[in-house]
DNA sequence: TGTTAAACTGAAAGTGCTTTCAGAAACCGC
DNA sequence: GCGGTTTCTGAAAGCACTTTCAGTTTAACA
């Protein structure tokens, strides 16, 4: 039978090392404060019992919690999954804990949105990729729930963009200069789902307007507008290949459609990039394993971002909102 | 100027209904053991106030945080990704929050060990693919921290495994069906760190065994023990695929290893599956997208069972520990 | 050696809920 | 209309820290 017995609390230790339960607090969070032989002191009887403080206890005490949330739909798509590595390894540095709220329906954003500010059960918030309200931005901010959105943009809160009809341009541009003359798109232009952003529209905008510039057309026939899932991709994918005059170059909203894509022409025997070009939005971590040509989004960075605005502001709440806009990049790798 | 008033207390809502903090308490908690029409009034203040109640006090009345930690390696690899949207869709329909604690060193790992159990800041934790002593494995047990292991496993805890050697096997059996002769093994061999568990070999040696059994041999030269980085294991991919008798069949240790092989013979223009078979272990999300032939470790699955055992053992500690073993699979694709 | 400032410490209030316990009120069958 | 249940409610005791405030000790200096 192991000894179950209850974990030591500051009284404990105040007890074995002969002072009051404020000097033990303050040894342990301004240690400057305290004389160093009592410190010393101190310190031995934290060792000897293994005391920690509970951390419910001192959130309470501090009204603070060492903690910040992500709120994001789609957690584990790659795209996501970069940025939560930026946001991670900004937070490690800072001793912040990371919990993840995946939304899947407006219920649930709308849920979170308005029991989070006044739960209290994080310090800051990061939102990515969802559509807010005027009123919810209000009511984090009113709440003092610091925040941060990514892919969306509030002037009541921080947030970080980027120009997703740029990114249309540069793979227009791309294209051109490769030579190509029919092209296609492919993408969820209708979004998945009501709560979830919609760049992908600004993405074929972009597009599309450069073509026009150059006297080049994109006929509706050649725009497929299919979900983000793999076969339905396929599906489109496939459609548009087996017009009978194809595009000899298709852009697509997202890294994994356009892999998607690659399947499907792998399929059809089509050659990539000779008699077809392919170039996807994102840069995921797979798009160099499979050497895509890709509109670079900084997706690392952003979560990056993110996370040292919302530091920044929560130490220091008087420091101005931010609105950052990324730049992107294309990078020309083997499918183009 | 916004208002700027404090958020409602439990106190504010019982001296707008009439009645003790108590009730307000039970109202949330027990509604069964209020009379209706109390429970309306209440119901009528707390709606006005909007009142939440504070998840810190909450939590430290009740002892319980309603959220469980996730402590893992390489957070962002898609087979710990994958893992997580298990987790994650087990956690969310209880009402769980997910907190994810990043390890990239022993230190890490050893510091959150000791201190998780005693800061009670979670009710219940998910190590995945880290090794634990013998002392850790007790002082989580001892200090009632409900604990699930995978890929990993301990007498005192519960635990998910798989069984890498079989996995090995499956892999040598389908490539010497297909008709294969020589062969090769990529994978890291030496575990990437030292707290990091390393199932690699174990997966060699199933391998081996079966080659061995039917006759043929895997050569020294044909063992490629390169780290998971891309860069690393494109350069074993390059050395085994410029032997002078190359392999016509490699087995690796992961399905990211396998897209970097599956790189390098596109470079080399080496045509999969005729000249070459390629095989992974995973079964990660781009496998489909791929059509990557690899071992499936259900992944999601594995992640949801964790959740699901922890918040089993949570509400009801008496239950006996489990220890899962969970069926690999292979999934012929395009590669082989 | 006395005075004053600086350094240190303990008592106590605060943090916002849950839960136990005991008493009051309502109900029930006879 | 009376004892005995049952149902409901409020008072009060946790939960385990942080922080303010005031008082005490020590140090510094003339």
């Amino acid at each position: 039978m192991p000894p179950e017995k209850k974990p030591p609390t500051i009284y404990d230790v105040a007890r074995l090392s002969g002072v009051s339960i404020s000097t033990i607090s303050r040894v342990l969070n301004a240690p400057d404060k305290v004389n160093s032989i009592t410190h010393k002191r101190v310190m031995n009887a934290i060792d000897q019992l293994e005391f920690i403080p509970r951390a419910d206890a001192r959130a309470r005490a501090r009204q603070n919690t060492n903690r910040i949330g992500v709120l994001t739909p789609f957690f584990t798509a790659p795209s996501f999954v970069q940025r939560f590595r930026g946001v991670a390894s900004a937070l490690s540095k800072a001793n912040y804990e990371l919990v993840i709220y995946p939304i899947d329906s407006m219920d649930h954003l709308q849920g979170y949105i308005s029991s989070i500010p006044l739960m209290r059960n994080i310090d800051g918030l990061i939102i990515m990729s969802l559509s807010l309200g005027d009123q919810d931005a209000r009511r984090l901010s009113n709440n003092d729930m610091e925040t941060v959105l990514i892919e969306y943009s509030h002037p009541r809160l921080n947030s970080i963009v980027i120009d997703d009809e740029h990114g249309g341009q540069l793979a227009a541009e791309h294209l051109i200069k490769q030579g190509h003359r029919t092209f296609a798109f492919l993408g969820d232009i209708e979004p998945p789902e009501k709560f979830s952003i919609h760049p992908v529209r600004s993405r074929l905008t972009g597009f599309k307007q450069v073509l026009q510039e150059a006297g080049l057309s994109l006929p509706k026939a050649h725009i497929s507008s299919c979900p983000y899932t793999q076969e339905e991709s396929r599906q489109g994918a496939l459609e548009l290949l087996s017009l009978p005059k194809p595009p000899t170059a298709i852009f697509t909203a997202s890294d994994i459609q356009a892999l998607s894509v690659m399947k499907v022409a792998r399929q059809l025997n089509i050659k990539v990039p000779d008699d077809l070009a392919i170039i996807g939005f994102d840069d995921i971590d797979v798009a160099e394993h499979v050497d895509l040509t890709t509109i670079c989004q900084h997706l690392d960075e952003s979560g990056r971002l993110a996370a040292e605005i919302l530091l920044a502001r929560i130490s220091e709440p008087k420091r101005p909102l931010q609105h950052i806009n990324l730049p992107l990049k294309l990078i020309k790798r083997m499918t183009t």
